[in-house]
RNA sequence: GCCCCCGUAGCUCAGCUGGAUAGAGCAGCGGACUUCUAAUCCGCAGGUCCCUGGUUCGAAUCCAGGCGGGGGCGCCA
């Protein structure tokens, strides 16, 4: 990697000029915002300056000496500026042999960065199988995914799972619905009131006789159905569907014993529990929460929290070097007592993520709409589709960080979907298609194959091989950052870079020895990187608009 | 009361492990199609980076305290 060469290059420099090597690994090596501040610039003359003593461009220019002595040709030159940056301007040259190295990695570019892969546990979406998705559950899930592409493309070993809450209350009030409904009759007040209701009871012959419990098993199991199919039309597949109510059935893994028991012991085991007041309480506090949790409450009954911590325990146990969990912003007053929980089981927090998504706005004529799932009011992630698209929509839920909060407005977003930039990215990549086409394949072929490192190369080639080179630094900030919206924004930062190359440099029947060769291997390798960028995030890369 | 997120251009938001003259998209105004795909490009205009103080060579970025907006705090699921 070339930037791998110049950073090394640049802490032997900082050691020869008298730095600590501390410093030196400190340092920047970023491409400034002007021009005429090089093609990357460093400030470890700043930082190496306390410790040398002396004036920091004065060290700037005692490890430009060095550095210019390590590259030889291909640096052009360096320059000492402002209070001590140093800016260095790298030889067409070094440019023609980057390139070359993007080339070469070709569809792997940026991938397996992973310093130590992880066996990583993605659990995302999750949502009650009581009603279709809606546009949270879409983000959510459009996150979920990018980030396990994410990862598994840095070369991690990705599950996605999937926690499917088929136990409790809530599937008793989604039985009593169904039958309702399928009886002709009022839903309950506390019941479910969309007409979603009704295609499940038509699709149960017996609805309005069966046993509540048996029908509220077969209704789960048809929301759990549409659920899945909605996610795979939005290209999102889950390895594991794990269900809620097998934590409270006797289990072949573990000798006959459900699950909560199992974890139950394994807690007392560890002395993580007590009984107070009839009720089984978790010593969670000792661990950060807030206060102390119930797991079984004095009536008997198991709340929540205990299917909870049993399915953390299943987790940990099938041998996962991190559990990431994607939850809605209305549940992190959880994540205190998630913690607590993955901690009171013997996990080390540091391999625990609780990332929170923030909420998708409705705004409907200025006014933000409320999503209800009982009132049966909101907009599915079936209904976006159906308007804009699984690329607009992925883009559009995958351009924002995760935390901050986003405004749907359904009539803008169907108004504006051709101005969404992921179509300008998905035009890039299909320019240059037709640009790599109208050369023929032959012809580039024998470009890849030739030598280049003689061209002379404009600005805007230039830029263009610096921003490719960016690409796997983004990839890892994106995974290290949980911030899959990095590579959105990379990505449109490089078609916006490419498109001004188009503009400045003729590609196919460009003069001159080697430029045609140059122009078609930064085609190819513009393209290419634009087609992982897009499929990190879930969005197709055209060959024709 | 306690906790979480946000506050940057008219709008929606990047940038936040400190760096040089703060960015993008959209909206606005003015230009460019005989093309390697105009779903594009060029130019103009647009800012108290919420406020106050602190840290230092340097703060949108870090710290403290405010202000404003969103959300959460159950022996519910």
């Amino acid at each position: 990697m070339p930037l791998d060469v110049l950073r090394s290059a640049l802490r032997e420099a900082a050691i020869a000029a008298g730095g600590d090597g501390q410093a030196a690994e400190r340092a920047t090596l970023e491409r400034p915002k002007r021009d005429d501040h090089g093609d990357y610039a460093t400030n470890v003359a700043m930082l190496l300056a306390p410790t040398i003593g002396g004036p920091p461009r004065d060290i700037a220019a005692k490890v430009g000496e060095e550095l210019q002595s390590r590259l030889g040709a291909q640096l052009d030159r360096v320059e000492v500026a402002g209070p001590g940056f140093l800016n260095l301007f790298l030889s067409d040259a070094w440019h023609a042999a980057a390139l070359a190295h993007v080339l070469e990695a070709g569809d792997r570019f940026g991938s397996g960065g992973a310093a130590a892969p992880e066996r990583i546990n993605v659990e995302f979406v999750s949502a009650n199988p009581t009603g279709p998705l809606h546009v949270g559950h879409a983000r959510n899930a459009a996150y979920g995914d990018a980030l396990s592409r994410i990862y598994a493309f840095s070369g991690h070993e990705v599950t996605r799972e999937y926690y499917v809450n088929d136990y409790g209350s809530q599937i008793a009030r989604l039985a009593e619905s169904v039958q309702a409904r399928a009886r002709g009759e009022a839903v309950p007040e506390d019941g479910y009131q969309g007409d979603y209701v009704q295609a499940v009871a038509d699709a149960i012959p017996d609805a309005a006789t069966l046993e509540l419990g048996e029908l509220g098993q077969r209704a789960v199991a048809l929301m759990v159905e549409r659920i899945r199919d909605s996610l795979h039309f939005f290209g999102v597949n889950f390895d594991v569907w794990f269900s809620e109510r097998s934590l409270h059935e006797p289990s072949a893994k573990l000798d006959g014993t459900d699950p909560v028991t199992h974890a139950f012991e394994r807690l007392a085991e560890l002395d993580q529990t007590y009984a107070h007041e009839d009720a089984l309480w978790l010593r969670s506090s000792a661990h950060g929460d807030d206060k102390d949790r119930v797991l079984v409450r004095s009536t008997g009954e198991h709340t929540y929290f205990a299917s909870d911590i049993a399915y953390m325990l299943d987790k940990q146990e099938r041998g996962f070097d991190r559990l990431m969990y994607v939850l809605g912003a209305d549940h992190h007053g959880y994540k205190g007592r998630m913690a607590a929980a993955f901690e009171s089981l013997g996990g080390d927090v540091s391999a625990l993520d609780l990332l929170i998504m923030q909420f998708v706005h409705l705004v409907e004529r200025g006014e933000r709409a409320s999503m209800s799932k009982r009132s049966g009011e909101f907009v599915t992630l079936d209904d976006l589709l159906a308007e804009i698209g699984v690329d607009a929509a992925r883009w559009f839920l995958l351009q924002r960080s995760h935390d901050t909060t986003i405004d749907l407005d359904l009539d803008l977003a169907r108004e504006q979907t051709n101005e969404n930039p992921v179509y300008y990215v998905q035009y890039a990549h299909a320019r240059i298609s037709s640009v790599l086409d109208k050369a023929g394949a032959e012809r580039v072929s024998a470009a890849l194959a030739a030598d280049t490192s003689a061209v002379a190369l404009h600005p805007s080639e230039k830029a263009l091989v610096k921003k490719l080179l960016m690409f796997p630094a983004e990839i890892e900030e994106a995974g290290a950052k949980r911030a899959p919206h990095r590579i959105s924004a990379y990505a449109l930062e490089l078609s916006q870079t490419f498109t001004a190359f188009y503009r400045d440099c003729k590609v196919v029947g460009a003069e001159g020895d080697g430029v045609e060769d140059l122009r078609l291997g930064l085609c190819v390798a513009a393209r290419t990187t634009i087609a992982t960028a897009l499929g990190l995030l879930g969005v197709s890369a055209p060959e024709t608009m």
